[in-house]
DNA sequence: CACTTTTCCCAAAACGTTTTGGAAAAAGGA
DNA sequence: TCCTTTTTCCAAAACGTTTTGGGAAAAGTG
């Protein structure tokens, strides 16, 4: 037979050598078969619970891991989950998404499982690395973020019957499985709350046409509007550009009270709060005297900025872990319909919601 | 013999099942041993140039990807990198992490690596996550980044002769490879610069100390005054923390202007802009105008900001670049010691680096 | 032609696990 | 005691590649 083996080496020259004990010697060294030895520590039953307990206590002593790389072949899965960032729609300057990273990060260590991360500077290398991914068979599912109205990575992924989970929505008509936020309720909560002040012109400033989350922002302000008795002006609505929110939300801002009727209030994701605090700063407009603000997002500037933001918080931590553990399911083979998930957003009421003055 | 093969099966119920065909089944197609199609592939030159042709085609045709997990264990290597990030740190709020990341992802994508994400809460589960990955032999290398003057992930790495790169440095006597900005060489070139406008009062808004990037910040910035024949004044050094950059470096620059003789420019890390600019506004002085302003890294903030911030600019991709070709280097087995990159660092000079008035 | 060299291909081993299908030993039951 | 059941262990197969060590056929050489 060819069960010598050559035993451990500690590299010279050669870079990193693994010092550490694999099964086969572990298993000699406790005069049992490598079968048993990997059954104790998987705790099957059918090994002797005193055999078990010396099997777990050699391992231990001998720092002894089971290699992922064989047990993944063996098993037939690649214990990996994959997503895709884009730099590009500046999407880290947002703190929301670094805790929907985390929450997702850390659920995904706790499955033992490994997050791969793909860094794509378009929508066409977003495809690409996907495909990568999927096609490359490098991971057991997706996590996609950052979903557009129409997603070509939705019906990728349908059509291989791949596992994948979605932090939004997208349309769509085949079941997918998804986490999203309740914007909707939100922003009808936020606009009702503002009317209910004594607010009567009440401006959304949205996120980018074409993706889906300002869709859900934009059907809860005409909701909360309808609800307070309002009536919609297209003339206050405006679309800042993931490019540079900053900028697009600046110049939106400054036309919108160059409306003969100004508004008194503005709904908008405090991504874009810094072209918006310019603009007012200009018009010499004090936030939240003048002009009531609701943030989407509880960004670290929503709570340091004198007077300080009120904003609708989304849990973005425990959105991550529910992805994750949604995933999970779905790669175990469950119906990904059964799960679609809308969470509630909470309202931070802080200084800048007064009412009119 | 086993070598009945079961053949594809479309999953039904039990989840995704890769539905690519595997090596054996590919030489099946071919009539020719595994091994020859393997080593056609890879371009060996004991197969002739028509079988190779016949081969790739073939692949080709059949969409045929070798199992990546099936060559890790045969080469015995993960082809993983890992990384580490931590959002306490605010670290994902600045542009130019994600910029380095984006270098590194596609580098390493370009080799046919995988690059692996632990997110960690602090310093502790930092560590914790790098030892899963080290010793749960889950990676061939590792990136550190956002280094500590004391860094205890070094000597953990260096002890175990484990491959890695640090996007920065630490004291550490050993040799080890790292590719770092040169922020010495950036605030002494901002610094004369400044001197040579005509400033005398000069103040520096440094990092947190116990990181290692302000250290050369500040050598950088004594050695600027030196070198325009100015006095060091400890009265004009400050240092922002990395868990509120803008509370702290707005406490800290309204503190400054206390002083009998109070600065007429600063230096600071771009991170801490907001605080900064939010001071000046409170004391009514203009940026640029009444006070000179020179941060380090070029954020969204630092082009849109009116007037426009003048900057350091680190070439975050390339740096990304580099580590990533560094490490697959130090894999190989090459020394580390030889990988010791310091990198210049660009000035922009926009609209807020005026004489004094 | 006979011998050597080159070209082209392949069977088997190996990577380190988990799973399958028993089998020996111990315990229980009459 | 003999048979059955339970307990405890293990040899071999399997996952899908790459590498090793030839070996047969073709080509070159005298």
């Amino acid at each position: 037979m060819f069960l010598e083996q050559s035993g451990n080496r500690i590299g010279f020259g050669e870079g990193f050598k693994s010092m550490t004990i694999n099964l086969k010697q572990l298993s000699k060294l406790l005069k049992l078969s490598p079968t048993t030895v990997s059954r104790a520590l998987a705790d099957y039953p059918d090994v002797s619970a005193k055999t078990r307990a010396r099997v777990k206590q050699m391992a231990i002593q001998q720092g002894y891991q089971p290699n992922p790389v064989a047990r993944r072949l063996q098993k037939g899965k690649t214990e990996t989950i994959g997503i895709v960032i884009t730099p590009e729609q500046n999407y880290f300057s947002d703190t929301f998404f670094i805790d929907l990273l985390s929450g997702i990060s850390n659920q995904i260590t706790r499955a033992g499982y490994e997050l791969i991360l793909g860094v794509a500077s378009d929508e066409e290398h977003e495809m690409q690395s996907m495909r990568r991914m999927v096609e490359g068979k490098r991971v057991d599912g997706m996590i996609l973020t950052l979903i557009r109205e129409q997603d070509p990575r939705v019906g990728y992924l349908l059509d291989r019957d791949f596992p994948f989970v979605l932090y939004g929505r997208t349309r769509e008509t085949r079941p997918y499985a998804f986490v999203d936020m309740d914007g909707k309720q939100a922003f009808e909560k936020a606009c009702t709350y503002l009317a209910g002040l004594g607010h009567r012109r009440i401006a959304l400033l949205n996120g980018e046409p074409g993706f889906m989350f300002p869709v859900g922002c934009r059907e809860g302000y005409e909701s909360g509007l309808f609800l307070s008795g309002l009536e919609l002006d297209p003339d206050l609505i405006r679309e800042w550009k993931h490019k540079d929110p900053s900028q697009s939300s600046y110049r939106w801002t400054l036309e919108l009270f160059k409306n003969d009727n100004p508004p008194t209030a503005i709904l908008f994701q405090t991504e874009a709060v810094n072209g918006i605090f310019k603009a007012l700063d200009e018009l010499d407009l004090q936030p939240g005297k003048d002009v009531a603000l609701i943030g989407y997002d509880d960004l670290e500037i929503a709570r340091i900025h004198r007077p300080s933001l009120s904003v609708l918080r989304p849990q973005a931590r425990e959105a991550g872990q529910r992805v994750v553990n949604i995933l999970m399911e779905v790669i175990k083979g469950e119906d990904p319909g059964k799960f679609q998930e809308i969470h509630q957003v909470e309202m931070v009421i802080r200084e800048t919601s007064l009412p009119p003055s």
